[in-house]
DNA sequence: CGAAACATTGACACGCTTCAACAGTGGTGG
DNA sequence: CCACCACTGTTGAAGCGTGTCAATGTTTCG
């Protein structure tokens, strides 16, 4: 498991940065506990948040091979986070289950991505936020959180309204209206999910690219 | 460079599916010359574009750490592709120079994706209309193409309002409205730059995301 | 207790979509 | 060779989804 890979852990307050777009050439992350969240800042002053990592995600995997950090890394909660050294990462070659773990990493960041930009580009508020609802649920659900009737969630409105593309206002109505079709309730720290059937048949939501690559017979090689 | 880790080439005619979203695992490709496209498709027939890959671009570098690809990709003018076999990839680490450079070419595309995510989330039709033209822009000059006053680009106006979750309609308007400002004229197969730096400004653009790792001082470790 | 962050609601404005119509262009087959 | 068709581009009018501005209630925390 990459929650193995950091030797050292650290813990972090809530609310506090762990690095900042544009710092310079730093480590990686191992989340181990608490709620996290990476995003950009325009100059505006808007916020675009692009996922909330959570225990097991690695973070900044990426900052070793660009100049600076692309985007912010912060807490939400108290959390802990163990770094992953530079060197492991250019030399995971010479161990196979953490080259392998951290492609799989990789790939499931890039795949939660794009689904998000699929979510901005073409899914009404509404939609997409049912979509935000039901992949936290997935998500925590993989690393062992119970899910059935809904899951404690930190989030404030202004953060879930800054990872949707919405104004906190806009997604305050539309939170109502999922409350109101009695699909799901989100309130301070908790998200209730009251019909996880139609909640997903509104948000055409398929879990498939969240899911760790089969086991099964092998493809053709 | 990249360009030359396909031994075979493929020639590929314009509008031709490559691979399709959930295709089963297959192999990666480089893109060695025309224009593609990369897009997720809806249930309702929309689709939203993620990226247009141009040569020197790998294209589907996860799909051997997902179950299958999570998008579709496609020719969008008569190009050429090198498949990557799967055990170059899985096997990287013992060619240090192949393994960096898909380490650069996976973070640089996380980069592009998240830039484009911001755009949706954040910006007006207009600036990320700019915003587009701008990177495409930065990219062609990157790989050798001219651009000092514009550049040939085969994409029609339905492909780029895919790719900025517009309607073709609307962003037909934004590009009048960016011709009428005598910033940028967007043609059938051309694309005229008038005002580089009133572009650069509106779309508030920094291309320092598509930029190569500094190769001066290293960091401290 | 007081202050600051967060949540809620209303009224109004505007950006973008939708629907509809038509022009231009290139390709194809009769 | 030309008629036709599919695709792309262009424009107008109207509707609605989301943003903006403003005010108030609510919770949290020092």
């Amino acid at each position: 498991m990459l929650t193995s890979l950091g030797a050292r852990r650290r813990r972090v307050p809530a609310h506090q940065t762990i690095f900042r777009e544009h710092d310079q050439k730093h480590e990686a992350y191992v989340v181990q506990s608490g709620w996290t969240c990476i995003y950009k800042m325009l100059p505006d002053g808007g916020r675009q948040v692009l996922n909330f990592p959570l225990p097991g995600d690695i973070v900044g995997l990426y900052n070793i091979s660009l100049a600076g950090s692309q985007f912010s890394f912060e807490s939400l909660t108290d959390a802990e986070v163990s770094p992953i050294p530079l060197a492991m990462i250019e030399q995971a070659s010479t161990f196979p289950n953490v080259a392998q773990a951290i492609r799989w990493s990789a790939a499931r960041d890039a795949a939660i991505i794009a689904e998000h930009l699929v979510n901005l580009g073409r899914r009404s508020a509404l939609v997409r936020t049912a979509h935000l609802i039901l992949e936290t649920s997935a998500r925590l659900e993989q690393i062992g959180v119970e899910t059935v009737d809904g899951f404690d969630c930190p989030l404030s409105q202004s953060w879930i309204a800054d990872a949707l593309g919405l104004t906190a206002i806009h997604l305050n109505r539309v939170l109502r209206e999922l409350r109101e079709a009695e699909l799901v309730t989100v309130r301070v720290g908790h998200v209730t999910v009251h019909d996880y059937d139609r909640l997903a048949e509104l948000a055409v939501f398929e879990a498939d690219y969240l899911e760790p690559p089969q086991r099964g017979p092998r493809s053709n090689h």
